[in-house]
This record gives structure tokens, C-alpha cells and sequence, in this order.
DNA sequence: TATTGTTATACTCTATAACTATA
DNA sequence: TATAGTTATAGAGTATAACAATA
């Protein structure tokens, strides 16, 4: 019945239990923003899975796909039907390699290299629309900090 | 064969394509850092999940389902089994409330209790851990930037 | 009619074991 | 023996429709 002071507690028990972690907010962020790309993505037929693979590929034809795999930190067989996709898409190609008749080269079309360039257009601006709140000495910091918190990323 | 090589590729792969946008530093560090309290939890037997309705409970005695629905923007379907599994280990308990008997209280038992301070001291020793590169002012900057990407935290 | 909790279901993402063909 | 790609499968996490009881 009273709808507005039921939402009014949802957001005050979120609020109270965990805007002290920081992981909250990072998630929080990271969500928001993975939900946006997600969106934007959509306007170009892709997932955010397909588009790393597809842009993966248009920056280094002739990869392989267990490089792809470790590349892009995913497991070999989870690879198969995103490669499957965008193999009848006509987007990339798999070709025999001479020298290692197990593996397969990874080729993009011109179709693939074309949607690849669109789909990082709409990636720019998605992430202009979505930090549009910091300037660029922000989004400066903010990329320091982050890096400073996972391993891997050199800072 | 020559496995080192193809490690490199991989990083340098992942480098290349990625670092330039500021969403893949953000989902890489919470990605991190989701996976450090996942393993974190394991220790009170949690999951991340169970450990925020079984924190919301406690701090919010007496809530409904849908209001904690509402506040861990979780849908009222999936929040069945978490509960039941709750329940099932005396953590919480289910009560009829009498002045609408669709609704249930949530209340935690003092086990549930006891095991939510368990849990948000690990939490604790998890935030240390994960962020222990970054100064207090550090983490005070990071937390205000966050707040600045997402909507709804007021900042 | 609308809401609370529930059931059933489905879809995505992720992870592992085991197979084939090659090396 | 080991590796590349594949198949099958299983487990989370998440989302929706529809139901019974109650408002």
C-alpha cells in the first residue's frame, strides 16, 4: 500500500549495510558500467565477450585459439561457440595452420574488421557518456588507483 | 612448445587491446577483488550473497522478503532459496507477520548473529588485505570517484 | 484487483573431464 | 606423452511467468 515508504527502507538498508566497503562501490561501479557497455553493445549485435574476441583478432590476425583463450583469460571450450558465431556471422574465419595441422589461425573479415570498428567507436563513447561525471585528471586517478589494486597491471 | 612465448603473447595481447579503456580497470579490480572476499567467506562458509542477506537481517530485524528483495536488488523468486538455506541453518527464521499474513519477518537467531559478526570481521581483514596498496587517503579518493561513476550514490 | 511468497523454468556465464587428431 | 580444439555437462547467477493465499 504505502509503496514509497517500502522503497524508502530498501534504499536506506542498502545505504546503512554496506556503503562502508569500498568493494561495495567498486562493484557497484563496475556493474553500472558493465551494464552500459552491455547496452551499447547491443546496438552493434555483440556481447561484450564477442566484441573482446572480435577485437582481439582485427589487432592480431593469425592468433590462435588457445593465445585468444589465455589472451582473454577464458576457458578453451567456452571459446568454441563464440568462435562458432562469429564464424557464421561471416566475421572471422578459422584456418588450418600449416606448420601445427591441431591448431587453427584466426582471421578477421572485412566485414569482422569493419564491425570491430564500430563496435570501438560505440565503446569510446559509451565510456564518455559513462564517466562524463570525472574529468580527465579523474578518470586519470581513478585508472591509478584501480591499477594499484589488482596484480598484473604494473604500476 | 615454446610455452614462454606464448604466455607473452597473451599478456601482450591482453595489454594492447584493453588497458586503454578505463571499464576493463575497473572490472579487473573488482573482479579481483569480488574473488578475494568470495574465498574470504569460504572461511564463515558464506557466500557473498548469503553474507549481505544474512548482514541486511541482522542489522534490519524484522524486515520482510520483498523488502530485502528491494534493498540487495535481488528478485523475489531468487531470494527463496537463499533464505531457505538460512533457515535450514538456524541462522535465521521465517515469522508470520499478524497484521498481514502473505508477509513474513525475517529475524536473525543468535547464531545468525554471531556468524554475521564472523563474517563482517573477515570482510574486514578482506577490505585490509585487497587494499592495502592504497594509502587511507587513497582509498577515501577511489571511494569518492566510484561514487562519482554510478547513479544513486549521492555524491 | 493487487501483493507476498513460492514454484517452475530458462538463459547466460563459467568450469571441468574426456574425446579426436595431431605433435 | 603432450597439446589444440572440441563435446558434453554441470554449477552458479539471474530473470520471468504463473500460482495460492491474503489484502
Amino acid at each position: 500500500m504505502n509503496r514509497t515508504a517500502d522503497q524508502d527502507i530498501g534504499e536506506a538498508v542498502d545505504d546503512a549495510v554496506l556503503r562502508r566497503f569500498l568493494g561495495h562501490h567498486l562493484r557497484r561501479a563496475s556493474n553500472f558500467v558493465q551494464s552500459d557497455l552491455a547496452r551499447s553493445l547491443k546496438d552493434v549485435d555483440l556481447r561484450m565477450i564477442t566484441m573482446s574476441v572480435l577485437t582481439v583478432i582485427v589487432e592480431h590476425r593469425g592468433l590462435r585459439q588457445s593465445q585468444l583463450a589465455d589472451a582473454l583469460q577464458i576457458e578453451r571450450p567456452n571459446l568454441v561457440s563464440i568462435l562458432d558465431e562469429l564464424e557464421d556471422r561471416k566475421l572471422v574465419e578459422r584456418t588450418r595452420v600449416p606448420t601445427d595441422r591441431r591448431a587453427y589461425a584466426l582471421t578477421p573479415t572485412a566485414a569482422g574488421e569493419a564491425l570491430a570498428a564500430k563496435a570501438s567507436q560505440a565503446v569510446r563513447a559509451h565510456e564518455d557518456r559513462v564517466f562524463a561525471r570525472l574529468s580527465a585528471s579523474e578518470r586519470s586517478s581513478l585508472q591509478d588507483l584501480l591499477m594499484k589494486v589488482y596484480p598484473g597491471a604494473e604500476g
